[in-house]
DNA sequence: GCAAAAGTGTTATAGGTACACCCATGA
DNA sequence: TCATGGGTGTACCTATAACACTTTTGC
């Protein structure tokens, strides 16, 4: 690396971009916002902003996930802080044409939240929504329109997107991330049913019940039951410390 | 995001950072090189470097990769390429202190090699060198001071190595990676080495062999036989199709 | 012959799938 | 009483771990 010469180097400017994924209505969303301005003015965009000079990576995404849902993320270093959405790094786009006003390196993150009141965006309702996934990766007309496609998203995103859906759908497998689509306290159903939702897939409830609840660490009962489903009432569940499963979930296979 | 308007974002220089690994004699080694400039004069580092104005960031890595090895990375939307290096994206690194010159922003890639000739760094062999993983990462003095285990590496590239190195560790398991580290024709007991440098480990060489040979698309037999390591002559392989192992290699536990 | 590495057979056991069956609630 | 989801028991099957044993070379 050569000495400190800025003519040395082209300028780049580095952005964070987000996947924000929940599960609602038994189907797997993601949160986009409609953009402003040009390139791409009024398209649907993953959403995303500068990261400052003075702040790293990781908080420029916090930064920005506070400011377009209000929600915190939660700090894996501090098991002890407040309940919040899980974030991390999931990969960084630099084509030289991705943006078509300058360079633009972008780095995704993955957040992944339960299921949320509305999404806010600078108070405008209606340039935030969540929408299922396939809505916006399904891009061929294979079926009838739906009112539910909108455009093809901005910039890459569509591929950001996938790419998020794609770490979530695997790590979930070997992981206990799929607690994160839950509230703090939760029941064995509705964790399938998140596995269901992401999968995109029927599990079998027996099986599903003996597996994570034989997990060592996966689960921990609170004493509480709910009724909150209807038919019998089920107990409540809290996530384990363990974040690696061991056995692995096992997805089934096409 | 703002329309364009070069103040309303900080400058970065983005660099590309490599973890090259290979596994020779029977360990796991990865590639650093000497730096020649302050800061961190004289230290190890991973090879790397800026980014060009007008390429992408695997471009980058790849002709960083050739530069400073000249090993050229194999283009997996390409099966027809000529045989090469595996190369993938690793993480973003970008603490704002991470560098003390200026805000630089890393995109650490992966590459995984057979054991190569001897390395080459701008023709002096000596800013150039293969060493144990674990001679840049075990850090404190826990034994006898070896003459293996240079200073820390410069920058946080001791962490980009460590991540490095779980990474490789984690996706030999459920892909057919482990091949990127051998020969294009290789036998069963070799890919076996190559697991046992990698995850640390003893494996039963009767049960490996069982397992590899059974697994779908893993391994193709290219007919011929070698004695080269003793004893009786083993079947020759080529790398199958297959990306993806399934059922995948399990490594032992702690 | 002997050492060394390759390769096959066999057995015990863990974990998964499929599904019959019972439990506790609300309507 | 019935519908609904929660939860347990059990039989079958697949994959793995452990290890005895045979094969084919070099020396």
């Amino acid at each position: 690396m050569p000495p400190y010469d800025p003519s040395a180097f082209p300028p780049f400017a580095v952005t964070v971009d987000l996947v924000v994924l929940t599960v609602r209505r038994h189907s797997l969303c993601a949160l986009a916002v409609r953009r402003g301005e040009p390139p791409f003015q009024g398209r649907w965009a993953l959403p995303g902003g500068f990261v400052r000079a003075d702040e790293d990576l990781a908080g420029a995404a916090a930064r920005e996930l506070a400011e377009e849902t209000g929600l915190h993320a939660h700090d894996p270093a501090d098991p002890n802080a407040p309940y919040g959405a899980h974030l991390e790094q999931l990969a960084t786009y630099g084509d030289p044409k991705r943006d078509p006003r300058m360079r633009v390196v972008s780095v995704a993150h993955l957040v992944l939240a339960p299921d949320l009141p509305a999404p806010r965006a600078g108070g405008d309702a209606h340039s935030a929504r969540w929408a299922p996934v396939e809505s916006f990766l399904d891009q061929e007309p294979t079926s009838a329109p739906e009112e539910e496609a909108p455009a093809p998203l901005a910039f890459d995103h569509a591929q950001i997107l996938e790419d998020g859906v794609e770490r979530a759908r695997s790590k979930i497998e070997y992981s206990s991330l799929a607690t994160a689509f839950c509230p703090q306290e939760f029941t064995v159903g509705e964790l399938r049913r998140v596995y269901e939702a992401v999968w995109g897939v029927a599990l079998d409830p027996r099986n599903f019940h003996r597996k994570v609840t034989g997990t060592p660490g996966f689960l921990v009962p609170t004493g509480g039951t709910t009724t909150r489903q209807g038919g019998r009432p089920a107990q409540l569940f809290r996530a384990g410390g363990a974040t690696l499963l061991n056995p692995p979930m096992l997805r089934p296979e096409a």
